[in-house]
RNA sequence: GGCAGGUUGCCCGAGCGGCCAAUGGGAGCGGACUGUAAAUCCGUCGCGUGAGCUACGAAGGUUCGAAUCCUUCACCUGCCA
């Protein structure tokens, strides 16, 4: 373990990474070595907005380190979604098995309780086999839920339809007003104007007779050897990107791609139909907007989404943050990684 | 050449004598986030810590006071030629 505190010194930081050095170097050395005693990492994860090329990286270090890509990217769970979310390719994939991949059909509606207990399966099973498990994708919730103590208290699809009804009747104020009365706390933590937590919270009330928690949990690891790895990019260089990728997926077919989709639910799919890119295009295909509009909105949107991403990484203290274009970025990821 | 209209902050676009550094939207920047999370929602947004400064095409003028009224100039637009 004394290597990982050296080999930090050679990864390229910038900003506010700096910062974060000297937590990050006592985390590392404070785990326990893992039962195969040579201190490596067994999960490790890659963050950040999307486009920086997570996936490409994930599959690099999965060849490195002999381990295995677990997707926790909440769109590519779904089948048949593969240009307009960038899903790697067979070829892409070197060879390396990736788990989560094309697991729902576009009509399911996405649940982060039940990706938690496919991920951790997935990873415990990895583990179990000695494989390290290479968690990757953009979806803030999802990483965090799989990565640290996170439970979440259970849902009630008639329940919910009920709440949703009232809500779309009487506004989210009125509804703020209920929760208020039912839970303070909850009420003081959740804006009267979001309507989708408020329904969420009131749910768990009477479900379980008791508070709902409306702030997020600190990150306390789940696994022991877990590393966290965040890619970055300065903006200018990922707005970029996020317009080459979406001028790429153009070319690839997505519109074809999402009329396919479409024929099988997509439109009906209550997750799948808001990502980026399928919704712009279902908003073309039904002549509401130009084909230049739907481009553009996706771009738009897609850089507006990379930003969200980034302030929800940015608070969780173990990442370490490799930039993107810096040179020696595998070299950096892996010396971390331990390999 | 004649008649009518326009020029507003990064962009679009309101304002039409004081309550205007200027409604609203977009972009940008920041934040929240426990079962739709590529979702949902919020803040900020001329410069300055501040007194204050600079701003509504340009230059003059009227007025206690102008983005708002007048004059000239520049550019754009619609109708008549």
């Amino acid at each position: 373990m004394k290597s990982a505190a050296r080999n930090w010194e050679n990864v390229p930081v910038t900003g506010p990474l700096a910062e974060h050095a000297q937590t990050q170097t006592r985390y590392l050395e404070a785990g326990p070595s893992d039962q195969a005693g040579h201190g490596r990492p067994t999960v490790i994860a890659v963050v950040g907005p999307t486009a920086v090329g997570k996936s490409d990286l994930a599959v690099a270090l999965a060849r490195e380190v002999g381990g295995e890509v677990v997707n926790a990217d909440s769109m590519q769970l779904y089948r048949g979604m593969d240009i307009g979310t960038a899903k790697l390719t067979e070829a892409e994939r070197q060879g390396v098995p990736h788990h989560l991949l094309d697991i729902w059909p576009v009509t399911e509606r996405a649940a982060v309780a039940e990706y938690q207990r496919l991920a951790r399966s997935v990873i415990d099973r990895l583990l179990a086999e000695s494989r390290p498990a290479i968690l990757v994708g953009g979806s803030g919730l999802y990483v965090h839920a799989t990565l640290d103590d996170f439970e979440f208290p259970g849902t009630d699809p008639e329940l919910r339809a009920e709440l949703e009804a009232q809500l779309a009747e009487v506004g989210s104020a009125a509804m703020h007003a209920r929760l208020a009365a039912a839970d303070p706390g909850a009420a003081a933590a959740i804006l009267p104007s979001n309507g989708r937590r408020i329904v969420r919270a009131l749910e768990v009330i009477e479900l379980t007779g008791g508070r709902f928690t409306a702030t997020l949990p600190g990150h306390s690891p789940h696994y022991p050897h877990t590393l966290r790895l965040g890619l970055t990019a300065d903006r200018a260089v990922l707005d970029e990107r996020i317009t080459r990728r979406v001028d790429v997926m153009w070319e690839r077919g997505l519109i074809d791609e999402v009329r396919a989709l479409e024929r099988v639910g997509l439109r009906e799919g209550v997750t799948a139909s808001r990502a980026l890119g399928y919704k712009q295009v279902l908003a073309f295909l039904a002549g509401e907007v130009s084909e230049e509009e739907a481009r553009e909105q996706t771009v738009k949107e897609t850089k507006r989404f990379a930003r969200r991403q980034e302030s929800w990484f940015r608070r969780d203290p173990h990442v370490h943050w490799l930039e993107q274009t810096g040179s020696g970025l595998y070299e950096a990821a892996l010396e971390l990684a331990g390999g």
